[in-house]
DNA sequence: ATACATACC
DNA sequence: TACTGGTATGTAT
């Protein structure tokens, strides 16, 4: 293959606009030529003025990282090569030659289909997609330039004849469903990344073959195998569109000719997997390629090596390993694009044992994963498992069009968008917290917003409330001139896990009460009063946690995802990880999902739907540690718990923190009054950790700032709590200096702890017993609970570090484990 | 947490 | 005439 990196000393610019001829069916074209025309074809227009800007960006970055290499001592050097080889010894051990691993990918997939169902198409130059954008180009237009993620109109100029099909997704996902029922006779747990290409793992299936007989490994040969082609022109709608490949079915040339003809496979890998492409092709008159490996990094490589309609196999051994990687052109590496490969380009790396050879350099000038990567990649090593479930992080929406400056029309195409992404996370019951808006002018320069709620939101008008504020915000930015759109986007992310959703949000005692997440009703509650059952559609996201098994389009996970809990981890995972560790701990964020409690409990108006700003309004609020409990932590005794939050009366509470007075009717406001407290007096614990000694002034300036700072960006009409009352006492009425001696307010006990938010967790765990108490109709609850700990609960211990704390006495350990779930 | 960039299909 | 859309992740602040 000529696949050198394009290496375009001419103005280093080409590398990016230029064609990328890394794909299969691509070698041996004229380059210059091909090159000419899509810059004559981009000049001058907005887009080639962006991707000179962009270029120039990365230019910078890479004369930024070169004065980084020049000043690089040779003892930087020296120390920088002992740990890189130490960390190679570690590596090396991990490394696991054990498992055999399949990258499948369908060769030229929609633009096979296409040629599959029109025969007309088969001699010619065509591709799926429009004008503006190709997905797909067959075999024959690739020999003029054309290929996937170039505009069609260039592509036009590239080859006249070209002929440009518009995608039918429809059946490229039905083609999928049929390939990826084969998949699963071989690996039941395989991995799609998109809908024509999946890992597999055949190691079980290799076991199970060997002693397989022969009839489990014949397969019949299909001869006419189009129904849905009527016309019979029997050399045209041959199902082979591409002649086999080196590492095509040995047999299949033989025997294809007879009717009724069956195929014999071997027990080896190969024939395995032969096999299976040869049943893809029987079954869907496509061909696939495929790479066997003993790690996902690689055999992503090898599918590509024999494309189209062909396969390769690297033997599990070290020394076939570094032999394909040697003069592997560090661009075929998944996850190394453009830039990075422009970037290491610079420092002379191109093929993947330079990665080995400036592993010390590269050390220094990358960040740690990269480093991590680049290590990997220059040892062959990649994950050896591939696991499925890994849960959506985002979902989004985005729609490109003509120039679009009317600022009502903007506001009303973001709507449209928000509708469509909010049926989107209702299919799959989703709720996110954090709901980005994305825009990019004609001028093609992109800008993102983002905006995090306290609470998970999934409706239309949640998720516009607040992209439209997003967007009104980048509009007055800009005025008096108007934003000039050519693309919009909404996406919504920090999902709340499906544990985390509305049942135990709800109402803990319904929780308990059903004894399931079953059910968020609070039917069983007491004072609840049944005409509340009007219940704003708060939480409809009940019985959300069950997500659709696949979803084709966004089936997507890293390739670099790491196996699970193997042995493998490196070093530098080990390492990140722990950073990890203790920056989380370190860290103080906000909890995580508070699900319906928000809408579900606020005094105000929260389930009229009304006005998706007031809704929005009231979604700011909330969520908080103790969202759990929030209302019964606010709730004066003897009022009941579930009910206090739907009280309008004002209450004067008080900060079991600070001890100030909190007026308020929101009981959401109050709560955010105690994690700002305790923000603060962990921030400060934290400054004057040597002194240990609490500032009390500074705690009040604190507090107020940042409730400040908070409540600006929120909805006017809250009352901030902050500002008012000077009563106020930090950290606690008359305690001052050291932070020690807690006294939890529902207990009265006193807690020996210096960390408020190990204080709060405590609460929480009384404020439960509380509960339990109650729903248990029990009389002793005196003791005061240990306060739990638990490393692994991250989430939580963002505020609550896992504590040492000595618990007084012991209780009931199993109430403790339920009630620390619920606090998870 | 937010913004922006990179990468993949 | 005309340079996508969806998702994840890395990097910087």
């Amino acid at each position: 293959m000529d696949n050198e990196p394009a290496q375009t000393k001419d103005e280093g610019f080409l590398s990016r606009m230029a064609l990328n001829d890394n794909k299969a069916g691509m070698e041996g074209l004229d380059r210059d030529k091909i090159n000419n025309i899509i810059m004559e074809s981009s000049k001058g227009s907005k887009f080639y003025e962006n991707e000179l800007k962009k270029d120039q960006q990365v230019n910078q970055r890479i004369e930024k990282m070169m004065l980084q290499k020049a000043n690089i001592t040779q003892a930087q050097l020296k120390k920088a090569q002992a740990q890189v080889e130490k960390m190679t010894l570690a590596l090396e051990r991990s490394r696991d030659l054990s498992r055999v691993i399949v990258h499948v990918d369908m060769d030229a997939f929609y633009a096979a289909v296409e040629m599959r169902d029109c025969a007309e198409l088969k001699t010619k130059p065509m591709a799926v997609g429009s004008m503006s954008m190709l997905s797909t180009s067959n075999y024959l237009a690739r020999k003029y330039g054309v290929r996937a993620a170039m505009p069609g109109f260039i592509a036009k100029k590239l080859c006249s004849d070209l002929v440009i099909v518009p995608p039918n997704f429809d059946k490229y996902r039905a083609v999928s469903d049929e390939i990826r029922e084969i998949f699963a006779d071989y690996d039941p747990h395989f991995l799609p990344m998109s809908l024509d290409e999946a890992y597999l793992d055949f190691t079980e299936h290799l076991e199970q073959r060997q002693t397989w007989p022969e009839s489990l490994r014949t397969h019949p040969v299909e001869e006419t195998p189009n129904p849905k082609d009527t016309e019979a022109k029997d050399e045209d709608l041959s199902p082979i569109l591409f002649k086999e490949s080196p590492g095509s079915p040995p047999g299949l040339d033989g025997s294809k000719g007879a009717n009724g003809g069956s195929e014999l496979f071997g027990t080896s890998v190969e024939e395995a997997v032969r096999e299976m492409r040869f049943r893809i092709e029987q079954k869907t008159m496509l061909t696939a390629s495929a790479g066997i490996a003993p790690n996902m990094m690689l055999a992503k490589v090898c599918s590509d090596k024999n494309k189209p309609n062909g396969q390769y196999r690297l033997p599990p051994t070290r020394e076939a390993v570094m032999d394909f990687i040697q003069d592997l052109p560090v661009r075929k590496i998944c996850g190394i694009g453009k830039v990075s490969e422009k970037m290491l380009n610079a420092l002379e790396i191109t093929k993947c044992s330079h990665l080995g050879q400036q592993m010390a350099l590269l050390s220094l000038l990358f960040s740690e994963t990269a480093c991590q990567n680049f290590m990997e990649v220059s040892l062959g090593l990649g994950s050896t498992r591939i696991s499925r479930h890994e849960e959506r992080k985002s979902m989004s929406i985005e729609r490109t069009f003509k120039e679009l400056s009317d600022a009502e029309e903007q506001f009303s195409l973001c709507r449209e968008l928000c509708k469509d992404l909010a049926e989107d996370m209702k299919k799959e019951g989703l709720k996110g917290k954090t709901v980005s808006l994305k825009l990019k002018n004609v001028n093609f320069e992109v800008k993102t917003r983002a905006q995090t709620l306290q609470c998970a939101v999934a409706a239309e008008e949640e998720i516009f409330a607040v992209a439209k504020d997003l967007l009104k915000t980048e509009i007055d930015n800009e005025s008096p001139h108007p934003l000039k759109l050519r693309l919009m986007g909404v996406r919504m992310s920090a999902f709340v896990s499906s544990d985390d959703k509305a049942p135990t949000q709800k109402s803990i005692l319904g929780f308990l009460k059903s004894g399931s997440s079953g059910s968020s009703e609070i039917k069983g509650e007491p004072s609840y009063n049944p005409s509340q059952a009007s219940q704003p559609m708060a939480c409809p996201s009940v019985q959300t946690a069950k997500r659709k098994e696949e979803v084709f389009l966004h089936s997507r996970k890293p390739e670099e995802t790491r196996n699970g809990g193997e042995p493998q981890q490196s070093f530098f995972q080990r390492a990140q990880a722990k950073r990890l560790q203790l920056h989380v701990s370190s860290v103080n964020t906000q909890d995580e999902g508070c699900g319906a409690e928000a809408r579900g409990i606020s005094p105000i108006g929260a389930c009229s739907k009304e006005s998706a700003l007031s809704s929005a309004a009231l979604n700011k609020t909330g969520g908080s540690v103790s969202q759990v409990l929030e209302n019964k932590r606010a709730a004066p005794a003897g009022d009941h718990p579930s009910t206090s939050g739907c009280e309008a009366r004002p209450q004067i509470l008080i900060c079991p923190v600070c001890s100030s007075k909190v007026e308020t009717t929101d009981l959401n406001v109050f709560n955010r009054h105690i994690d700002l407290c305790l923000n603060v007096a962990s921030t400060n614990q934290k400054k004057s950790e040597s002194e240990s000694v609490y500032d009390e002034k500074k705690c009040l300036q604190e507090c107020k700032e940042l409730n400040k700072r908070k409540e600006r960006s929120e909805a006017e009409e809250e009352q901030p709590f902050g500002s008012k009352e000077s009563s106020r006492v930090c950290p606690r009425g008359g305690q001052h200096g050291k932070l020690s001696d807690l006294v939890c307010p529902v207990c009265h006990l006193t807690q020996e702890t210096d960390d408020l938010a190990v204080f709060n967790r405590h609460v929480d765990l009384c404020l439960n017993q509380e509960v339990l108490h109650e729903l248990k109709g029990q009389t002793t609850f005196s003791q005061n609970p240990s306060v739990v700990k638990n490393s692994k609960n991250i989430g939580k211990s963002q505020r609550g570090s896992p504590s040492s704390l000595p618990s007084k006495k012991s209780r009931s350990l199993g109430l403790c484990n339920t009630i620390d779930k619920f606090l998870r």
